[in-house]
DNA sequence: AGTGAATATGTAGCAGTACTACAATGTCCC
DNA sequence: GGGACATTGTAGTACTGCTACATATTCACT
C-alpha cells in the first residue's frame, strides 16, 4: 500500500470520473495503456478489486470510489501546497519582522503601529539590535527588513542588500544647558575640541565622525565616556559630565541638553532600511518598507525649525 | 510550478525539520546529494528561495517554511488516501445495498430493519428486484448482497459469486378455503393435474416446479393465469380461480387459502444470499450477512408446525 | 594560523519506471 | 457475423532519481 503514488491516485480518480480507460487517457494525455499499466500497477497494492469490466468498458468498484475520494483530497493539497508560496508572497497580513538600532526604532516604531493597526495589515515583529556598523546586514537573514545607520563617507552597505534610503540627519553637538558654548548658534571642531567628549564604543557609526573632528581640529580629543544609548548620554551631558554628537531628529529632547550644529565636518548619518531582495517579493514587506518612507519624511519635518536647508 | 511533487516537498519538510540535507538524508535513507539535486529541482519551480546556507548547514527561508507547511498537508492526505480502502473495508456502518425479490424481501427486510437499527450498524438499502432466475447472479454487480432463489434440481449459481443459503422453503399448493382438496392432509401431482393453475412468468424459478406436476402424473396442466406476486396470488386463489404453488415461510398467510404439502415431486426453492467474494471484504457486509442468516433461522422455525421435517 | 572533521554540492554512470507503438483480446451493435 | 470500439499485454525507449566519488566551504580545536 505504500507504493500508492499520487500518479496513480490521479489515474483513478480521472477514470471515476470519466469512466473510461480511453476517456481517462486523453485527459491525461497519454495512451490508453499507460492508464491501464498504472492502474494495474495500483492494484498490486491493493486486496480487493479497485475497478471491474462493465461491458467494454472500466469502472470503479465502491472500495475503487472511496479510494478515488482520497485521492481528491491528494490533490488539492497539493495544489494548495503549489500555490502556497504565491499566497506566502500575496499575503497583505503576512508577519514583518524589523530590526532597528535604538534611536531608529524609538523614532519609527510608533509611526508603524499607528499606520498598520488596521485589520488586514501587516502584522510586525520588532527586534532592537544595537550591533557595530559590519553587523548591520548579516542580521537581514534573520530579520525581513533591518533599519541601519551609517555615516556618510563610510563604507557603502554591501550589495548583497537591498538598501531604501530613510533618513539623511545631521548630527549636532549636545551640550549641557547653560555650557557657554550654547552662546554660539553654530560650532566648528577646534570650537569642541578641548571639551570632554562622550562617545559610542569603538566600531559604532558614530564614532568616524568624533575622529574627523580631531583631524579637522588637529587635536587629539578626550574621550571620556563610551555610551551608545542616547537616552543615558542625554542624562549624562545634562549632569555636565561632557559633550556629546547627537541625532537632530530621531533622538528625544531633553531639557537639560542643547544642541548645536557642527560646521566644518560633514556630521551626518544615513538611516537606511536594509533587507534582502526576496523578502521585497513580499507583499506585506513592501507595505512596510513604504509605509517607513512615509514615516521618515514626517520625522524630517517634525520639528520645522530643524530640518535640513535651514542647518 | 506544476512539477513540485510529493517526493520535492517531502525532502524540504524533512529539511525543515532536521536543519540540515545530511539529517534529512538519513531520514530518508538516501545520500545527501540526492537530497540537494532534488531540491535544486523543487527551487527550479520557485522564484524565490526556499533554502538558504547557515554556516555549514542548509536551513528554510520563510517562504520555504510556508512550502513545507503545506507540504504536511500533501502527505496527510496522502496517508489518508492509502488507509482509505482499510477504512472502507473496517466501517462497521457502512452502507450495504441488499436487493431481494419480493416474498423474500417481505420476509427477511422487516428482520434487517429490526437488528440493525441501533448505531454503528450497516445503514441498509433496499431495493426490490423480480427478475428470473439467469438475472440474479448479474445483480450482484450492482449491489452488495442479492437475495435469490432457485428450485432445488435447478442450475446451481455460477461460481463467479458467493452464497450464503438462507432457507430451503417447501413449496405448499394454495387452495381457496372450503375447496374440496382441503380435506386431504396431503396432495399428489394427480390430485392437482386437472385443477386452473395461476403460476409465475416463464422462466422464473418456480416454473420448474410446476412442470415437475405435470411430468409427475403425466398430464397438460391448465395455465389459466400467470402472476408472479404472491400478494396477488393469493388474493385470486381465495376468489376461486384457480391454485398455485405458495412458499410455506415467506408468503403471508391469507385467511380465504389453505395451505397442502406436495408430495410425489421435490418442491423446495432454495433462498440463498448472492455476492461478490470481495464485497465480503466490508465488516459492514457480513455484518448483514450474518443478521441475513439468523432472520432465516427466526422465519424457518417461526410457524413451529409447519418446519421441514413434519411436512 | 593551520589542520582535520563536518556539511553541502557537482558530475558521471546506473537502475528502475512510465511511457509509446503495436498486437491481441474482448464486447457491442447492426 | 462483421466492423467499430475498448481494454490489456509486450517490447523497446526515454527519463528520472539514485549512488559513488570528487570538490568546496565552514567550523572547531590546537
Amino acid at each position: 500500500m505504500s507504493l500508492v503514488d499520487e500518479r496513480q491516485l490521479r489515474v483513478l480518480r480521472e477514470l471515476g470520473e470519466l469512466g473510461s480507460v480511453t476517456a481517462a487517457a486523453e485527459a491525461l494525455r497519454v495512451t490508453p495503456s499507460a492508464i491501464s499499466q498504472q492502474l494495474r500497477l495500483l492494484q498490486r497494492s491493493v486486496p480487493v478489486p479497485l475497478t471491474e469490466r462493465e461491458g467494454r468498458r472500466l469502472v470503479l468498484t465502491p472500495a475503487g470510489r472511496a479510494l478515488a475520494d482520497a485521492a481528491i483530497e491528494v490533490e488539492t493539497a497539493l495544489a494548495r501546497a503549489r500555490h502556497s508560496v504565491e499566497e506566502f508572497l500575496g499575503r497583505a497580513d503576512g508577519r514583518v519582522s524589523v530590526a532597528a538600532f535604538h534611536s531608529a526604532a524609538a523614532a519609527f516604531w510608533p509611526h508603524l503601529v499607528r499606520a498598520l493597526s488596521a485589520p488586514g495589515s501587516p502584522r510586525l515583529a520588532f527586534a532592537d539590535e544595537d550591533v557595530a556598523q559590519d553587523d548591520f546586514p548579516p542580521l537581514t537573514r534573520e530579520y525581513d527588513i533591518v533599519l541601519a545607520h551609517r555615516l556618510d563617507h563610510a563604507a557603502p552597505w554591501p550589495r548583497t542588500v537591498s538598501v531604501t534610503a530613510l533618513l539623511h540627519e545631521p548630527l549636532d553637538v549636545a551640550l549641557p544647558a547653560g555650557h557657554p558654548l550654547t552662546a554660539k548658534p553654530r560650532l566648528s571642531p577646534r570650537d569642541v575640541a578641548d571639551e570632554p567628549w562622550i562617545t559610542v564604543h569603538d566600531g559604532f557609526p558614530l564614532m568616524a565622525t568624533i575622529e574627523a573632528i580631531a583631524a579637522a581640529a588637529d587635536r587629539r580629543l578626550h574621550l571620556a565616556h563610551r555610551i551608545n544609548e542616547f537616552a543615558v548620554v542625554a542624562q549624562v551631558v545634562a549632569a555636565g559630565a561632557g559633550i556629546a554628537l547627537m541625532p537632530r531628529w530621531t533622538a528625544r529632547p531633553h531639557v537639560g541638553v542643547a544642541l548645536r550644529p557642527l560646521v566644518g565636518v560633514n556630521a551626518r548619518r544615513h538611516i537606511d532600511a536594509l533587507h534582502r531582495p526576496e523578502r521585497a517579493a513580499r507583499t506585506a514587506v513592501r507595505t512596510v518598507l513604504t509605509e517607513l518612507r512615509s514615516a521618515a519624511a514626517a520625522i524630517s519635518s517634525q520639528a520645522p525649525g530643524d530640518t535640513e536647508p535651514r542647518s
